[in-house]
DNA sequence: TCTGGGGTCCTAGGACCC
DNA sequence: TCTGGGGTCCTAGGACCC
């Protein structure tokens, strides 16, 4: 990478006053859609979103589905019927993880200060990167240049002195674009923005804050404390009248770990019958066990999300004594905090489950299994065929092998733990 | 064809301990 | 006997983000 000026796709067109705009924010442009695209190009230039389920919404949509009007998170329903001819893709996460990892690893090419936010926009910290690199305007267009020519995918970068007017500027220069924010021109950039612009204003509180009279960003500046304290709570207050004055000392935080994993699915039909739950909270346990497993965790906090067919939403957890790995320790605390909810008569639409409070395995005072939970079978070797599984599964699959394969129609309470049943059946 | 699936963070209330 | 404050842990719900 060279001087700005020498940056292909006129990225390095910036020639202000980059100082001090040591935060990047790169963001994929429609991610989904535009990896979809890259591997079937007879797509491209044509109205695609990405999502699909029955009673799903719209996950990535490419910029000729937006000329319809069409977002994410809108409903396929109503994604339809703005465009008819629309195409719609089925989800392919390991397509996504797998281009998501190659993008990060240019920008760890940039500086190991990378923060991942999600599959596919994720902040640098390049203070330290502009001796080798160069300025950020030209560590920015350096990026872009190598994204478009390796990954033949688009993205594009804010350049700012903080980390939410970085994210502010990727997001106004989209797609494939670049904007440099110089410290000086935080303020007038930030003024005239709609407040809901602002980190931790959605709907409601953007609802609470026009009722005051704040609109824009300025409005908010200009609000007292105290009256902002009373219309959002305290936390809130601060973080918002930070923000709009332009500050944010958030740092780039590479070595972020997941708090919680969790696994949850709507049924293409509401599940009504205990039968049913069970073996979609079994396939749950199964997953995020498995995912835990994958990390070297354990984890002590086990719980549930039921979503009923009127939306209305309820999770219940519990916090086990010691900690876990084991599918079957996960889905008996699932179905246990099932069964709490006393259910009559369910029209379930969604059920999840989640695993929190970890510790990495070896670490962990003591490892909860079944056996210290006093099931029957002191000699249990659950956590062994959960490594079996694993193994199996990573070679061939996850539909290879796993205890939903094992049960019988009516589901047992609690798994076998003899062994006897610790067969694929192979259906 | 109303409303996905992966997360984080905050609040509020209760239990419990000192 | 009445009254109490502080701290921590746990749970349920909800706002919010991508």
């Amino acid at each position: 990478m060279g001087r700005s000026a020498d940056i292909p796709r006129s990225a390095g067109d910036f020639d202000g006053d980059d100082a001090g705009c040591t935060l990047l924010h790169v963001d994929m442009d429609a991610f989904y859609a535009s990896v979809e695209i890259r591997r079937r190009p007879e797509l491209r230039g044509k109205p695609v979103v990405v999502g699909g389920s029955l009673r799903g919404v719209v996950a990535a949509a490419s910029y000729e589905a937006r000329r319809y009007g069409i977002r994410s998170a809108m409903s396929m329903g109503q994604a339809l019927r703005l465009c008819p001819r629309l195409i719609v893709l089925p989800p392919d996460r390991a397509a996504y993880s797998a281009a998501s990892a190659a993008v990060m690893a240019i920008l760890r090419d940039v500086t190991p200060l990378v923060e991942p936010l999600s599959l596919d926009e994720a902040f640098l910290d390049v203070a330290g990167a502009v001796r080798l690199h160069g300025r950020p305007a030209a560590i920015a267009a350096g990026i872009r240049a190598r994204v478009s020519e390796e990954l033949a995918l688009t993205c594009s970068v804010g350049v700012a002195p903080t980390k939410f007017v970085a994210k502010l500027a990727s997001a106004r220069c989209k797609p494939d674009g670049m904007l440099v924010i110089p410290a000086a021109e935080v303020l007038n950039f930030l003024n005239p923005l709609p407040v809901t612009v602002l980190w931790g204003v959605g709907a409601r509180t953007a609802e609470l804050l026009h009722r005051l009279g704040i609109r824009t960003v300025a409005d908010l500046a200009d609000t007292p404390l105290d009256t902002l304290r009373r219309a959002v709570g305290v936390a809130g207050a601060e973080q918002l009248h930070a923000l709009a004055h332009g500050l944010d000392p958030r740092t780039v935080q590479p070595g972020e770990v997941e708090k919680s994993i969790s696994a949850d699915h709507t049924n293409p039909v509401d599940l009504t019958t205990e039968a049913d739950v069970r073996r979609e909270l079994l396939r749950l346990a199964e997953e995020v066990a498995r995912r835990v497993r994958e990390r070297g965790w354990v984890a002590r906090t086990i719980g549930i999300k039921i979503r009923f067919a009127d939306f209305r939403t309820i999770t219940r957890v519990r916090t086990l004594p010691g900690w876990t790995d084991s599918t079957s320790t996960i889905y008996e605390t699932a179905t246990e905090l099932y069964a709490g909810l006393g259910l009559d008569q369910p029209r379930i639409r969604l059920a999840g489950v989640k695993c929190e409070n970890f510790r990495v395995a070896g670490e962990a005072p003591e490892q909860l299994t079944l056996d210290t939970l006093g099931a029957e079978d002191p000699g249990s070797s659950r956590p062994a065929a959960d490594q079996v599984i694993d193994a199996a599964r990573a070679r061939f699959g996850t539909a290879a092998m796993g205890y939903g394969t094992l049960l019988p129609t009516a589901l047992p309470t609690a798994l076998p733990t003899t062994g006897q049943n610790d067969r694929a059946t192979g259906d």
